[in-house]
DNA sequence: CAAGACTCCTGACGGC
DNA sequence: TGCCGTCAGGAGTCTT
């Protein structure tokens, strides 16, 4: 399921291949994938617009067009961008015919992604927290941001509008690396544990934008079509049953926030009030 | 404010 | 072999 570093490559590699680039045609597949609009409103919008710049905030992709409205899409958990001479590839949802004879597809397996156009972008996307790899996001931020909530630490990471970019494996990865468990709660951390963690989610995410990101099932591959490596780093995430990799107790899967969650319970002590363990 | 339930979707997978 | 129930999961919405 892309997260902010598959988002973050699909961008970087999407930029050169459509920066500049016209839309002479649009074709839709699924309505619904357009997040409210008819296909006609979508088709007016959008024909005769040039991208002028593309970029990522959390986990959505942005195109600036030249008339100021915005493409705001969200892959979720099966969508895939495809630069194409083929506007039909499989389970393609919206189509963009470009100027040069290739396509800007959206495909869709499970439907919960959007592209959607908006004249501005508050229209497409909701209040988010701050980038974890831009300066706005530091251990001083983060410890007061944690205090003054008091929330298990797993779905307040997950929360958009608290942290933007982080999905299931990140915040799997990064409790671990911080040693801190999903149960915790956020406002019982110590600054140094808070450090701990704001220094683990930079450096997850960092590591996993140098990577590619991480493929282990068939649904993120990059625009170029390859998978990322960083699944080859996990060092919980989707292990449950193997040995932890740095004290070598067993990784268990629990369930926190309805989400399968990955832990070390050696490297991660579950809070004293805990509920499930 | 927090948290759980529910919804949207389909392919993969386990059980029999 | 094949059918069927279950699961996974981001995020919005609604309820408790």
């Amino acid at each position: 399921m892309p997260e902010l570093p598959e988002v973050e490559t699909i961008v970087r590699q999407l930029r050169p291949q459509i920066v500049g680039r016209r839309v002479v045609a649009v074709s839709v597949h699924w309505e619904r994938t357009l997040g409210g609009a008819s296909v006609d409103q979508f088709e007016n919008a959008l024909v005769g617009r040039c991208v002028e710049r593309v970029w990522r905030r959390a986990k959505y992709f942005v195109l600036d067009l030249d008339d100021g409205t915005h493409i705001v899409g969200h892959l979720r958990m099966s969508g895939r961008l495809y630069v194409s001479p083929d506007a039909d590839l499989p389970y393609a949802r919206v189509s963009l015919a470009l100027d040069d004879g290739r396509h800007l597809v959206f495909s869709d397996v499970r439907k919960f992604g959007r592209f959607a156009h908006v004249a501005r972008l508050d229209d497409g996307l909701p209040a988010l927290g701050p980038e974890p790899l831009e300066d706005s996001f530091d251990a001083a931020w983060l410890h007061g941001a944690l205090r003054s909530r008091k929330r298990a630490l797993k779905p307040l990471l997950l929360d958009q509008s608290f942290i933007a970019g982080l999905g299931n494996i990140y915040v799997d990865e990064s409790l671990f690396t911080a040693r801190l468990h999903p149960l915790r709660l956020s406002h019982t951390l110590k600054r140094a544990q808070s450090d701990e963690l704001a220094t683990a989610i930079r450096d997850v995410l960092a590591r996993a934008v140098a990577l590619d990101g991480s493929s282990f099932d068939t649904f993120y591959r990059t625009i170029e079509g390859q998978p990322g490596a960083y699944q080859d780093e996990f060092l919980v995430y989707g292990r449950d049953g193997k040995p932890c990799r740095r004290c070598g107790h067993v990784i268990a899967k629990m369930l926190v926030a309805q989400r399968g969650t990955h832990l070390c319970r050696r490297c991660q002590r579950a809070p004293r009030t805990r509920r499930r363990t």
